[in-house]
DNA sequence: GTCAGTGCAAAAGATTTGCATGCGA
DNA sequence: TCGCATGCAAATCTTTTGCACTGAC
């Protein structure tokens, strides 16, 4: 279910020649860093990384791709509560998931847990509401920054939980 | 529980007070405008409606005071997905809700549910987080938009839930 | 060859800050 | 009186846009 960088290149190719738009070589530059981390990025460090391979890119440019991505269905805007603007890798096909971010190391976590989607559901039924889609963040503290070995700084480091069950 | 006007005022003198700050006319008409408000408003938003009553108001200054009052626990900024910050009124003693928004109508309702909460709490140990807090935002249709009575423009206008429970 | 794509700089919007002046305690 | 608070304008920061030039198709 979960893409290749290879797929998602592919797929980026393909969504842009069905909109007839152009294939360039900014363009291959910026989703080729994008797809490659695994982090979730705000535009300023989508556009140092992107600068290190092309110096040749302007911050425009990262824009106005980033926003074609989203577009595509390949990257998802997230708005944490430090206010920053971050993208994370999408799949089309991929299953929704939360974060639960480490307030002292900024670690974030992903997870996915059928139950709570469940649950939702049926609160917004509850009040009158057919759900399209939701966002969910749970801050705290994570096991390694409690017991005090302070984790490298982690900043946005990604992990994917493994499958939550209730 | 819910604080009155009156109550949210003194409580905000009080803060004042303990910080050694000072009380002046300007905090007193933002932050009535503000307790006033049963909506979640945007700096601007609240600008506006303070420089109705008293024009010598100057934007640095709302800042400011939304920043003083949120310090006190009086208001709680937002970030919902359309990007615009918003402040809500909250009551330090007041239990944590959260939020539904219509797509359509952008009418936001608020709710709390004890399940869900436990829920949460319950998935972040499992990944080895302590809880601290959490955002939830659910998005999608309310019932008046589906049933096409178009709602008036309801822009941001508040509806509290009858308390849920599951 | 054509027209979309790009870089740059300027614009626009949101928020913060420096500073001289005002005013509460 | 003393120093925090304020208004204004300028400074920041983030994101968008206009425009002349470049390059993909």
């Amino acid at each position: 279910m979960m893409l290749s960088r290879a797929e998602r290149f592919a797929a980026f190719r393909k969504a842009l020649k069905e909109k007839n738009l152009k294939s360039t070589a900014q363009r291959d530059d910026i989703a080729g860093v994008f797809f490659a981390s695994h982090r979730h990025m705000s535009v300023d460090e989508l556009y140092r990384e992107v600068r290190k391979i092309n110096p040749r890119v302007g911050y425009a440019t990262v824009y106005r791709t980033i926003k074609l991505l989203k577009d595509c269905g390949l990257a998802d805007e997230q708005h944490f509560v430090d206010g920053q603007t971050r993208f994370e890798n999408t799949d089309a096909g991929e299953q929704h998931h939360d974060h639960v971010i480490c307030d002292r190391c900024g670690r974030i976590v992903e997870f996915s847990d059928e139950p709570l989607e469940r649950l939702q559901e049926d609160i917004a039924a509850r009040l009158g509401f057919v759900l399209a889609r939701h966002r969910l963040e749970l801050y705290g503290i994570c096991r390694e920054c409690r017991e005090g070995a302070r984790p490298t700084q982690a900043g946005d480091r990604i992990q994917h939980a493994p499958r939550a069950r209730s």
